[in-house]
DNA sequence: ACCTGAACACCGTTCAAGT
DNA sequence: ACCTGAACACCGTTCAAGT
């Protein structure tokens, strides 16, 4: 696993390779992930497209590479909550934010299966809480994929929402009004102003609290 | 809304878009969403590229219309179930079949916003189930994107381990065993053997069961 | 109304060749 | 070891011109 150089002293390499990533990321914020190109970060970088080549095997290593980089941040920072659920609401709003870091932060994550250090320190973080919390291994692998889909998926949503030409994302008033959906009509005002934060976290807890029910289960069969 | 051609009897048009959207699922399925290119739909079609943009003004629009299709038996023909828990667990579970139907079905319908009628209907069965089981229109609003993130995300990395090269996903052994990561190293059976059926129920009624604590704290209040 | 021919402005990736 | 120059095999989209 040692890097070129890593004994020579020569850590052009090494640096070269984080650069890249670097300029990639803040390249990302600038373009988004669809203008992301290949042509364009070389130019950024004052090479041949080529030369990005040399240093990933193809665009998605790359891509896995900016993936590891944005989630170093994920950290477990939180008061360490005498609640494991407060614990975890907190864990996932910090990896939330993470994501929303970045422009397309979370496409970028979920289009990259990174196995890194930071991933998976993140992953073991969010598991070791919901396994102390005394769940079998079956339901720590359960809700630690039902978490992380939400998150990934609330949070494309969230910035393809944001990055989005305005308006275009309601339901049309004339689609709806005296229609065969009424129920939509109803709640066309909440399609028309979405609180992100709130909604978030309503859904959070209603996983969390899916989780409480488990546990309340298994300790009534136990007796 | 009138089609072109609808009131002459000329349905050529009619069915032409139609025809192009049918073949281009079918291409889907060979191909999936990397390789649906315009030309090779064009080829599959006989007909010369740009000959698809006097039907679709992008392919974004194509790709749209192609959801839309895909949802068309997202029924409601599950058996009207006594709890509202359940049925909307048969439903949710039918919307996944749907997605499993075509080759990317879930990451298609994930970057389509139609709001085709298909989808509206699919959205009102879906919400008007939990409306009537006596929640605020803001539960029905956040269950509806809790249980859509849900699924897509879940569908979306379900798909794409289905179709990448064998193994490609699960951790390896050695970033694992004796590492800093001592709940991943024990979660790791569980990588290694997914059972997508039983994940995707579990997950699901995590967040049903969410619904009904929420449920119970509201009577608790009325009282 | 519907399609062709031909072009425009891009892509990711490869590879011999340079230093 | 690291990068250049130049090419290959593609893309989505546009548009004058045909019928």
């Amino acid at each position: 696993m040692a890097r070129d150089g890593e004994r020579t002293g020569k850590k052009q390499t090494h640096l070269q390779r984080e650069k890249i990533v670097q300029v990639a990321l803040s390249l990302l914020n600038e373009v988004g992930l669809d203008g992301l190109t290949m042509r364009r970060l070389a130019d950024h970088l004052e090479v041949q497209v080529a030369a990005l080549y040399w240093h990933f095997k193809n665009k998605q290593e790359l891509l896995n590479a900016m993936a590891e980089v944005m989630i170093t941040d994920c950290k477990d920072d939180i008061p360490d909550s005498e609640d494991w659920g407060e614990h975890l609401q907190g864990f996932m709003q910090n990896l939330r934010a993470v994501l929303l870091a970045y422009r397309d932060g979370a496409r970028v994550f979920a289009g990259a299966y990174t196995t890194g250090y930071n991933t998976l320190r993140c992953a073991e973080l969010l598991t070791s809480t919901v396994s102390q919390a005394g769940y079998p291994l079956s339901s720590v692998f359960g809700a630690l994929w039902t978490l992380v889909y939400y998150v990934l998926g609330f949070t494309i949503e969230e910035q393809s929402f944001l990055s989005s030409p305005e308006g275009n994302y309601s339901i049309s008033q004339e689609a709806l009004t005296d229609s065969p959906f009424p129920t939509l009509a109803r709640l066309q005002p909440f399609f028309e102003n979405r609180d992100f934060d709130a909604h978030f976290k309503y859904g959070l807890n209603l996983i969390i609290e899916g989780l409480r029910k488990e546990k309340e289960d298994l300790i009534k069969k136990a007796l």
